[in-house]
DNA sequence: AAACCGTGGAT
DNA sequence: TATCCAAGGTT
């Protein structure tokens, strides 16, 4: 023990962070989610529904909160159950993730669904098991096992990485740190609340332990928290230098027929934007696109894509005549039913701006 | 192993 | 406006 001038001893430094103090924060401060059951509840031994836990969990993989909820409420509604979401059409289910990003998300999500379907709708109750089916990795396996079915198995996100990197200033550069934060969390996990525990670690890198400054004095581990002692928990976790984006430029025809119909394609099944809509448009790349003819052009559209920023020239052509080989006309009723990214909702903001301004899903 | 793959909100 | 970044997975 190290002596403190007072005479008193200091016990808390050594002790390390308790799960218990975590957990007595947790059941006062768990944020409420629809696909959360109360703290309260989950002592009682009441379980969260495994197809919730595992929806919410896809949905919220690099997604916010406030971003996933309109779509898991809705998602919900339209598909109550694993088996339901499996007989769902490719098409609907892309439709209904639009705007959610990542959308190999939503194909792995329905592929996965099938497979639990086939299985009398049964969720594998490990995490080694959960790992095999389709977009189900390392945090996502270890989360759904651990929330749903009770496994004490470590659950690391990037809150955790956070939280665990500041709590023992654990200063290896990412990814690479990955491992020894495991270490440390399955340490701690306690065998009778894991799911509990790994929500509550969640909770307090969404809620305190922010990446900016983080407030220390409402956390339950202030008092073991290295970086807090230390003052430098910003600098946690360590992170590569970023690469520049790339700047990509292109063009786009919204074609528009004599009622109104809009000219739709389906990107290809892979890549970027896979089995998404979109009107027809040049290639994107660093070069600027020919100009489309017999088109007026109304502007550009600016969007920024994970790896690249695209910039596209806009056109509108008023004609019955389909402008390319593959495709449909989509009705000014269907429009707002289309599977379309967030770029494309720009391009028809530009041409369609009292049909577009109602494509996306309504917060609930 | 490093690149690819979206989006919207906060600062 | 620019940058960061949020409950990652796949190849």
């Amino acid at each position: 023990m190290k002596p403190r001038s007072d005479g008193l001893t200091e016990h808390v430094s050594r002790k390390g962070p308790q799960a218990s103090d975590l957990l007595a924060w947790y059941d006062q401060h768990a944020r409420t989610l629809p696909w959360r059951i109360a703290p309260a509840d989950s002592q009682r031994g009441i379980r969260q529904d495994p197809y919730k836990v595992w929806l919410s969990e896809i949905m919220l993989q690099q997604t916010t909160v406030a971003a996933v909820l309109p779509y898991f409420q809705n998602f919900t509604a339209r598909w109550p159950t694993v088996s339901d979401l499996a007989l769902a059409s490719d098409d609907d289910v892309r439709a209904a993730w639009a705007g959610l990003g990542y959308y190999r998300r939503a194909a792995n999500l329905h592929a996965c669904a099938k497979v639990i379907a086939d299985q009398g709708g049964r969720f594998p109750q490990t995490a080694a098991a959960l790992k095999d089916l389709p977009g189900i990795g390392d945090y996502t396996s270890a989360a759904i096992a651990s929330i749903a079915f009770c496994e004490p198995v470590a659950v690391v996100d990037g809150n955790v990485e956070r939280v665990v990197t500041r709590l023992f200033r654990l200063d290896t550069v990412l990814p690479k740190v990955k491992r020894e934060v495991t270490d440390k969390v399955r340490a701690m996990v306690p065998d009778d609340r894991p799911g509990d525990f790994a929500q509550a670690t969640m909770d307090l890198g969404a809620t305190i332990c922010t990446p900016k400054t983080p407030a220390c004095a409402l956390c339950p581990w202030n008092e073991s928290c290295a970086a807090h002692h230390a003052g430098d928990m910003e600098a946690y976790p360590v992170k590569a230098p970023k690469k520049a984006k790339p700047r990509r430029q292109g063009a786009a025809l919204v074609v528009v027929r004599s009622d109104g119909a809009v000219w739709c394609e389906q990107r290809p099944p892979t890549g970027l934007l896979p089995g998404m809509t979109q009107v027809p448009t040049s290639e994107w790349s660093a070069d600027a696109p020919k100009p489309y003819k017999d088109a007026e052009q109304l502007g550009s559209v600016e969007h920024v894509f994970t790896h690249f920023a695209l910039s596209l020239q806009v056109y509108r052509r008023d004609s019955d005549k389909p402008p390319t080989s593959q495709g449909w006309w989509s009705t000014p009723e269907r429009v707002r039913e289309e599977a379309w990214p967030t770029v494309m909702v720009k391009v028809l903001k530009a041409v369609i701006p009292e049909i577009a301004s109602s494509i996306r899903p309504k917060k609930r």
